[in-house]
DNA sequence: AAATTTGTCAACCGCCTCGTA
DNA sequence: ATACGAGGCGGTTGACAAATT
């Protein structure tokens, strides 16, 4: 089965009935929407009445009124979508459920030989922060990796003699930490407390730099001296360059997952190849109908009603 | 052919962060 | 300043499939 990327920015419509336009920073900050919606005075619902929430896996008729809602009305408040989907869901469950396997720029299968590679540089970067990961690698999902790399890359790592937690040979484990200049990482990682990946730890030292400019050196390098910072440095400068393109903040990642959430004005495809291909609107709804691989049809999209046609293709309007 | 073991992965759980009241 | 809720995240579980005995 081939693996395809939908370049598709899926919210072309307008928020929810009684949702108003979210402003500023888009839908993720729009905050809300019941209290304008039920006349409540401000306050907050549950995330999900306990009580008649189905859980388990989704059947194939629940995937179709999501997929079908969502493509209707696009994303909003995930709360609301069970209620308006008709769906005896958690609003966590049909995000989950839309994120890792219904929505359609999502490829099918197993990572690839340089997905794989990809996702072991990262991890060595990142540790277990899969939804960084995911979002640098197009149409892959944070679960979809976690699961790859418990399942076959760490697998593959030790056979290879690899710890799948530091990235270093096996035979070192027993060495001493703190002379070794090939640990330099994991020395840092002694020094920083509890990341559940030691190099996690680490990474998110030197990552946290990178992602979030806020911060500042002095406190990326708080439990660490002067001379492992250097060393630290120096050593992580090596593989810098291999990924500096993928981990460079003014580089857009390679799935711009804020192009599913502000469409407003219609597409505006990553670039790619697979994008180039869709010139408008029609395109793009002609191809998600026709798509076998994604199994659409599996959803009913393929006996969309002429409404749900007609707000496609006019959606960028 | 049946029983058991192992592998896979979708989905849930619980925690955290952030924004809002 | 505090409480609350939504969304997001990573860890874990459990159902199912495939492989092995």
């Amino acid at each position: 089965m081939s693996s395809i990327i939908i370049p598709f920015r899926f919210q072309l419509l307008p928020p929810y009935p009684g949702c108003g336009s979210p402003v500023g920073g888009g839908i993720s900050k729009f905050r809300g929407w019941w209290s304008a919606e039920e006349g409540k005075t401000m306050g907050r619902q549950p995330c999900c009445d306990k009580l008649g929430v189905k859980k388990g896996p989704w059947t194939t008729e629940e995937d179709k009124k999501l997929v079908n809602f969502i493509l209707t009305n696009g994303q909003c408040c995930w709360r609301a979508v069970p209620k308006l989907a008709g769906l005896r869901r958690c609003g966590k469950s049909c995000r989950l459920r839309w994120t890792n396997y219904l929505r359609p720029d999502l490829k099918r299968g197993l990572l690839n030989e340089s997905e794989e590679q990809l996702v072991i540089d990262l991890h060595a970067r990142l540790g277990n922060r899969w939804s960084k990961i995911a979002a640098r690698m197009p149409g892959r999902t944070d679960n979809e990796i976690k699961n790859h790399w418990n399942t076959h890359i760490k697998k593959k790592l030790l056979k290879m003699g690899i710890d799948p937690v530091t990235h270093e040979p096996l035979q070192k484990e027993n060495e001493p930490i703190k002379t070794s200049s090939s640990s330099t990482e994991k020395r840092l990682l002694e020094s920083k407390d509890h990341h559940s990946s030691p190099l996690g730890s680490a990474n998110s030292t030197h990552v946290s730099s990178e992602e979030n400019s806020s911060s500042t050196s002095s406190e990326n390098s708080l439990t660490i001296n002067d001379h492992e910072t250097e060393t630290l440095f120096e050593s992580l400068c090596e593989d810098q360059m291999l990924l500096s393109h993928l981990l460079s903040e003014n580089e857009p990642s390679f799935m711009d997952t804020s192009a599913w959430e502000l469409p407003n004005n219609g597409p505006s495809f990553n670039n790619n190849d697979h994008a180039n291909a869709f010139t408008s609107w029609d395109d793009c709804a002609t191809w998600l109908l026709d798509c076998q691989d994604f199994g659409v049809h599996d959803f009913g999209l393929d006996s969309f009603n002429d409404v749900e046609i007609g707000i496609l293709n006019t959606g960028n309007k």
